[in-house]
RNA sequence: GCGCUCGUAGCUCAGUGGAUAGAGUACUUGGCUUCGAACCAAGGUGUCGCAAGUUCGAAUCUUGCCGGGCGCACCA
């Protein structure tokens, strides 16, 4: 019997005792912190006794003997403090859960087609701690909803358009000069991130001094003119442009087209090492055309309004903000091709559900977006969910900026873990730098900032992930050293035993409200929970040798198998050995 | 100004209207000749931002205020 069978039981005896008008949602059952109190406890006397006009002791009395007497599971039951009811299982029904919950499924998503699109890195830009962070949150979401039946689309959206990548052309065409394509040859395939995010910073510098008063506003012009080239390569530019500085259009595009593909092979490299795989890219440019189709003809219809030459949806109606969906340039903006996004993934997939995972600063911008799809395509717009996290600060709360210096890569978080790693181990193990790098984002709760202390999100001690793959790896070592496993079925458990199997019967419910909420942390929060139960269990009961090794293997074997999972949920690794 | 979001131990964070609000970290000490000491055990910390309200009961719900972060027209 878990949690949730638990709640399930207690409601239909409260209706078949007071009577079916009771609303069963104001009841709960919890368990406990301590064992004095049982396994678990529920207030369901105290909620109602008001409604019934009775004492919540008395109350509390009359459900008990109704409890005790409705399953052979419930060892005893007793009353306590001022109307609880504090319910202990039989060691035998906590043997059983525990042996069930290896084969226990969630089913909330079962049959469904779910897309989710997270990480969204922009090519020609660098992946900083932020990329990492939501990668490792999306990644864990798309797990949970697999874990729950669900056949999981992972989908990525970036810009591949717009003013960055032009910033960022104007820098490299400045560099190149007279070099033109040929010279990015000599640049070696290691450094062309690197190479690449300098230009991004050295244009957009440029961009920024050339807007301020007083200053040469040539750059800018450039830019701008780039911006409208590199549309132009996509068939988005209203207008054509022939020559950029006297550069045939053509060799901007051979220019652009390779750095483009380095992005890609560079974003590529990236997920793969933190094992993560997207079946889709959706480049902005793919997505454009589709967008400003739509907005213009949503134009007529109504739905955007012309303003000052650009066109935009008025949220206020809405209690929202009015935005621009295609500029009086006539070039697309982010929302119109959000909008394009949204009608591909709809008419791809044409899923059940649909998950953005993105950072919360753009909470209300997507709310405008959505509202204006709405009006035509409501129904993929109620299939869709804005899941959002907060941002990554240093400590003292400190925003990053690559220009205070203070701005980390992804790939120097992993470093910083890994260089921790080796120092306390001697060898190099990715499984533990990822482990201890995701672990640390995904134990805190999505949605507030996240700050980012390097030695703790490297740690191997307390509540990490090493912590867990440690815990994990005894375990396995054990199984290992037992050879062959008997086939004993759990059914008397010691005190210790049953500490450690009352925990494992918790994981499906566990997992059952991480899906609900989509919240990752849940498991994380169970399973450190777990693994510390299971680490008091193995300093007070040997198993090996013992009189109780066979039921003591089966419980290891249960506990091993559970902490595993909940760990692949969270795209945790667990070695069998370190 | 309006909106969103957050405020819990020195720091970083859990906490489903319920019993004495918990972890990690840091600090001190004890425990390896037995299945892996990346472990375990012991030691103490709180005006749960402030105030009012709802409730038998509030860190949790409501309202107001204070403080931090983010967003609010042609950037993404």
């Amino acid at each position: 019997m878990t949690l949730n069978q638990l709640e399930k039981l207690i409601a239909k005896i409260v209706a078949d005792t007071f009577g079916p008008e009771l609303d069963a949602g104001r009841l709960n059952v919890s368990l406990t912190a301590d064992s004095k109190h049982g396994d678990y406890a529920t207030n369901a006397a105290m909620v109602y006794a008001k409604d019934l006009g009775r004492s919540p002791r008395e109350a509390a009395e009359e459900l008990a003997g109704a409890i005790k007497a409705a399953s052979t599971d419930i060892e005893s039951v007793e009353v306590a403090g001022p109307g609880f009811i504090n319910i202990t299982l039989s060691n035998r029904a906590v043997a059983k859960s525990a042996q069930a919950a290896t084969t226990r499924k969630p089913e909330q998503y079962a049959g469904k087609t779910v897309v989710a699109e997270y990480s969204d890195p922009n090519p020609f830009k660098v992946l900083h701690v932020g990329h990492l962070y939501t990668s490792v949150v999306g990644d864990a979401i798309a797990n949970l909803i697999e874990t729950a039946g669900g056949t999981v689309h992972r989908v990525n959206f970036g810009g591949d358009v717009g003013l960055h990548v032009a910033k960022t052309m104007w820098a490299i065409l400045a560099e190149l000069g007279a070099g033109g394509a040929e010279a990015l040859d000599d640049i070696p395939e290691a450094e062309r991130s690197d190479w690449m995010a300098k230009a991004y910073v050295a244009g957009t510098r440029a961009y920024e001094e050339a807007s301020e008063e007083g200053h040469d506003p040539q750059p800018k012009l450039d830019i701008l003119q780039l911006n409208r080239i590199i549309y132009e390569v996509w068939s988005l530019e209203p207008e054509s442009v022939d020559t950029y500085k006297g550069l045939p259009v053509a060799d901007i595009e051979a220019i652009y087209r390779l750095c483009r593909k380095w992005s890609y092979g560079y974003f590529d490299a990236f997920y793969a090492r933190i094992g993560t795989k997207f079946e889709k890219y959706y480049p902005e440019s793919e997505v454009a055309p589709l967008g400003l189709a739509t907005v213009r003809k949503q134009q007529k219809l109504g739905v955007y309004k012309d303003s000052a030459g650009a066109v935009v949806f008025e949220g206020e109606p809405y209690g929202l903000h009015t935005r621009v969906f295609i500029t009086s340039q006539g070039l697309p903006t982010y929302e119109a091709k959000d909008t394009g996004l949204l009608m591909t993934k709809w008419r791809d997939y044409h899923f059940d559900r649909s998950v953005v995972i993105t950072g919360n600063d753009i909470i209300e911008y997507m709310k405008v977006v959505l509202k204006s799809v709405e009006q035509f395509e409501p129904e993929l717009v109620a299939r869709t969910v804005h899941l959002t996290h907060g941002n990554v600060k240093l400590a003292g709360n400190e925003k990053m900026s690559s220009r205070k210096g203070n701005f980390l890569r992804a790939v120097d978080v992993l470093e910083l873990a890994g260089a921790a790693n080796k120092a306390a181990n001697g060898h190099d193990d990715e499984r533990v730098v990822l482990g201890a790098v995701k672990y640390s984002f995904l134990k805190q709760r999505i949605g507030a900032d996240l700050v980012f202390i390097p030695e703790e999100s490297v740690s191997l001690d307390g509540n990490s992930g090493p912590y867990l793959q440690y815990a994990h790896a005894r375990a396995r070592s054990i199984l290992a050293k037992a050879g062959k496993i008997p086939d004993a079925k759990l059914d008397d458990l010691d005190k210790q035993e049953r500490v450690l199997a009352l925990k494992i019967s918790e994981y499906v419910d566990v997992v059952e409200r991480s899906v609900d909420e989509l919240m990752p942390h849940y498991i994380a929060t169970y399973l450190y929970e777990l693994a510390q139960i299971f680490n008091r269990f193995y300093e007070g009961s040997r198993v090996i040798g013992d009189v109780r090794e066979a039921e003591r293997l089966r419980l290891v074997t249960l506990y091993a198998d559970v902490l595993s999972a909940g760990l692949s949920i969270l795209g945790i690794e667990a070695p069998d050995r370190l």
